[in-house]
DNA sequence: CGCTGGATTGATTACCTTCAAGGTTGGTGG
DNA sequence: CCACCAACCTTGAAGGTAATCAATCCAGCG
């Protein structure tokens, strides 16, 4: 079976800078030598990534297929419409992904980082663009590489249709909270999640005091996630801060005081 | 491998009322000899369902660890929270799939049809209500039956694969409708979709005039996926109607009369 | 014929957007 | 080292749009 039933078109018309994309293993640190199982084991994103369920030999091999690539901070990983030509697991940085309007408005679909797979919703051609927030380094796999890859290890083509099913719910979310939500929910609910993904902290233990989270996103792209305009995310920011439920150390640097308020507000129960 | 990684747990709770579901074939009109091959292959939902690319004996044999079941208006197939037991094909009828938040504000994620498959988005448990609009006949495996036959035949694995990438897409586009577009391009943008899927006439095609358009949800169901009021909904198709690019025959049944401009209104260009 | 639920229309209000100005930060170059 | 600049963020004022509140209309049905 195949990721999508199209095949590539014959034209391919690359996004980034082509050729920039150095052999597989290049980024890896000093020792060449390294054996390559320890290689992709080690790889920062491995455990939430595509190759999570895959050890020894098979991760090698399966990793082996695979080239890193690094983008600075603003450049595109690929437009919408173009040809689908690689698949993408993110190492480290952030990647926003966007649908525009003709008119300039903009809608962003999600943001990836470390472990997270950028191909989904495609179908031969990319349905969003993709943008590095910061200095980006992504593993990618070619279509057909991938595609072939899937037959052969059905613990990848397994751990693809969790993240599937993954994406799924997080789009049903984040379209209850565009349609329902008033910005105050919107905003806490943004910053629990990020608090979540992204603090290391156990949220659910007791005795939590402070959250710090950091925002790598402008409040532009902010504003275009949440479905509201940069004004209205800065004055309802303004606001959560006023009410000492976070702080702000820098605009993207945010101190949550009270984690559970918060949470309360981003469910529309406060 | 599996649909969803967790097993499902050990007291399941049915949502809609259980034991009515009857045996696979039960619903077959008529003639109870003919062969099970020719019942699936002249199902109404088979072209576009998950089991479009089997045929023959393979078709009959998928098909037979099937049931079906008639579900009546406004009855829920299954609720937030529930258990997965049963991944869904529609046959006929139209389900809505919604979540909820404490205070009632509601968002619909889709509307399901014919071939639509229900179940995308599940860990374990289901991530939205499904409802029945008018009477609905499903096509149901248990969850552990499909997560086998995935395994069996790949071509229902890669239908299934296809399935959720349109799915995904389907979800940001309505991402992008429900944070930036108007209530008239929202509204616009419904009835297109609405034409394009159900009307059966190939809108691609010139000399086209006039669309019907059915509409079998209510206003406050259209409100709900598109993240408006009733009011606003009943004005801004009140708007549309004074303008001549639609008509009403009843409010249910709508007819298209300028469908370029509709489109353009829907995409924000006119 | 009256009843009921849904749809439409009307009037008012509140909230978010828009338009506009000021403030902050980080980088660059003199 | 500091001035300057640009980009981004915050704050303010005014206005418009969709939500809210409320009444009427309409279709289906007992």
């Amino acid at each position: 079976m195949s990721l999508t039933a199209a095949n590539i078109a014959a034209k391919p018309k690359p996004a980034a800078t082509e050729g920039n994309g150095c052999q597989r293993f290049n980024t890896m640190p000093g020792n060449g030598a390294q054996p390559k199982t320890n290689y992709c084991a080690s790889c920062a994103a491995h455990d939430k990534a595509l190759c999570s369920r895959l050890t020894g030999s098979d991760l090698a091999e399966f990793g082996s297929m695979s080239q890193h690539k690094t983008i600075t901070a603003g450049q595109m990983l690929f437009s919408e419409y173009d040809d689908a030509r690689y698949y993408y697991t993110v190492i480290s940085g952030d990647v926003r992904l966007s649908r525009m309007l003709d008119d300039g408005r903009r809608q962003i679909t999600g943001f990836k980082s470390t472990g997270d797979f950028i191909g989904l919703g495609t179908d031969g051609h990319f349905t969003a663009d993709a943008e590095a927030i910061n200095e980006v380094v992504v593993c990618q796999f070619t279509v057909p590489t991938l595609n072939q890859s899937l037959e052969e290890y059905s613990v990848v083509q397994g751990r693809l249709m969790e993240m599937m099913q993954e994406e799924v719910i997080n789009l049903q979310n984040h379209m209850l909270l565009l349609g329902r939500k008033t910005p105050m929910e919107k905003i806490a609910n943004f910053l629990v999640e990020r608090a979540k993904k992204y603090s290391g902290v156990d949220l659910d233990g007791d005795a939590i005091t402070e959250v710090d989270v950091k925002l790598p996103m402008s409040r532009t792209d902010v504003a275009d996630f949440l479905g509201l305009t940069i004004e209205t995310v800065s004055r309802t920011i303004t606001k959560l801060r006023k009410n000492g439920v976070i702080a702000l150390e820098t605009a993207q640097h945010i101190v949550i005081k009270d984690i559970e308020e918060l949470e309360l507000i981003a469910n529309g129960e406060a």
